[in-house]
DNA sequence: TATGAATGAGTGTTCATTCAT
DNA sequence: GATGAATGAACACTCATTCAT
């Protein structure tokens, strides 16, 4: 495959991360990723035979461009404290967000596909995020700014929250307010009054 | 529609309620119930019109039945940390089953179904579960075996958590020991050393 | 079948009128008949085998009151051009009316339905009528309110004409004024200025 | 819609167009014409999307072609009188046939469809060929064949007779007969003695 | 590489008709 | 007579997938 095909093969992904946004990962077909990227039916079969490939696609290229989530939160000055709780924020934002965010086509694709281990990008997503947070946590504890006996387990916890939150914004629905509830009361268990 | 209808109906959902076991929500069609009935096409029709109607039934039939989560738990003698404690290995039971559960179903058909809140059981079984938890709490703060300084705060952390590891089950996989682990973490929170 | 079954077939017939009235005659089903009479589908098999049957007694039933579309117009002091000119006022309100009419109904029925003459209902009528009109030419022509040569040609033509607007109506539309226009064109043919 | 598609939706409408003559409108189906075109169920939802538009294509392509119902019978040294005879003779041909014609199908279909006049291409042939009649009158009028005193009310009352022996042949059924008598007294009507 | 016409299987849905009660 | 649950055939419509060009 060429330069050229890369490229292209590119430009779809896009285009179907989009359709996966707007209509998560079941509904979306074959056809309606040929309409979005304006290309013929055949030629999308050039690059990939299903919706399951082009979403694994769509999830590689997600994870490669944020593979730092926190790497925005992290400046030359920022404390540990200051660091976990952008990454808060901006988890908090990412789940009110009921459309342009790819969390129930994810979800959805899961569902259906139970992916060894290995090549479960969720899992290793969930994983790294766990250890960053707990580095973190135990920065925090160097510094003063967090009490904790058991940073990994904290950490572990922090992160089971906002997949709880994250589900639940996408079935039963959760306000802003509850979830700066449940972020307060995180960061009470790390011993920050606020 | 007659006694012996809502019979049939009765029959439809039950039979319904293990094919979205099986196979989740979106992916089930109505030819599917119908194989699952062994009744005819249009009979089907006669009691429902679309699968979304069938699963709201079963979930609604779920609800009634197990409307106690809890109730197997209460015994006579029991103390509030039994039956927290029995609560959260049923919920442990509950989430380590893959197959033989309505969870990835309910959350497919919650992605697609943006119920007004009055209507969505899944919220109201939060909640409420979300009360009981609290004067659970409560009672065991009372009697000595929690200690705990913001109840409903804790109460909704367990029930996330609880969220979290559910649909962490469905997509990444959780262990037996990663549940026990969160477990535990919870209880020591509940100043519970064991 | 006694004479309770002779009053709930003309019920049946009644409201199956109002049915063929609103929705013509092809997309009617046995469905729609038996919810306009609120019994049961297998009830409705008792007195009739489909919609034809029923529609033709319709027909039957509307040409045995209607038999005398003349009837209401002849009064004791009625002059012939006074009869005629009430028929086909008649007429003209008939055909304008879209709905409320079995026209359109009667229409499709005939068309799948090649009636040996005997049966052809709507040929008995359109023959009674024409003889009528005659008469009634030929007794203006004797009174001195008509001029015509050709009374039987000239009733003939009047009928024909008549069914073009009615068919017209129903395709490609006509306005009150086109019927009027007609009407004093036959009405000049047969000498009257006005 | 390359070339070839132009030609195979010509295709497609010749085929309906047989279909539609043999069977009228509302009992066709997408599977009827599939059929005769002896192509796949969804090869013909890729130029029509229902019989409807299959039927207004064929209306279209039909009055293209025959846009000139006249056309056959002008030829150098016609007079008007032997146009217009030519052209009733036409008429008689086209209504005393049974099949193979579209005029069933053209009823029904304009039934259920109330299209806007300027859509309505039967009501644009009515009034051509009323003028045009109008016009051969005149000229019948000018070179002594016809008398006349209003040609523009004569030409329509033609139509409408037209139009009633028309759906009469399609109803309570006219013999050749009946037709030549009403083409002779509209003759007549123009003081054609013969 | 790329196109897009073509196929055919699969699903939803409606009804005429039957039949046990 | 009367009911209405049940059946199954028929049809509309959509897509994944192929293939000649």
């Amino acid at each position: 495959m060429g330069e050229k095909s890369v490229q292209k093969k590119r430009y779809i992904v896009e285009k179907a991360r989009d359709v996966f946004m707007e209509k998560g990962f079941k509904k979306v077909t074959m056809k309606d990723i040929v309409e979005a990227c304006d290309i013929s039916r055949g030629g999308l079969y050039l690059y990939f035979e299903s919706t399951s490939q082009i979403f694994m696609e769509v999830l590689r290229m997600e994870s490669e461009e944020a593979d730092d989530v926190f790497s925005d939160s992290i400046t030359e000055d920022a404390t540990a404290a200051d660091i976990l709780l952008l990454f808060l924020k901006e988890q908090k934002k990412e789940l009110l967000r009921k459309k342009n965010t790819l969390t129930q086509a994810t979800y959805e694709f899961y569902f259906e596909n139970d992916l060894p281990k290995r090549d479960n990008i969720l899992k290793k997503q969930f994983d790294s995020a766990v250890k960053i947070i707990e580095k973190l946590i135990e920065a925090g504890v160097d510094n003063g700014e967090f009490l904790c006996e058991d940073c990994e387990g904290t950490a572990r916890n922090i992160m089971f929250v906002l997949e709880g939150l994250k589900i639940s914004a996408q079935t039963i629905g959760v306000t802003a307010e509850a979830v700066d509830r449940e972020i307060l009361y995180l960061l009470r268990g790390l011993g920050v009054e606020e």
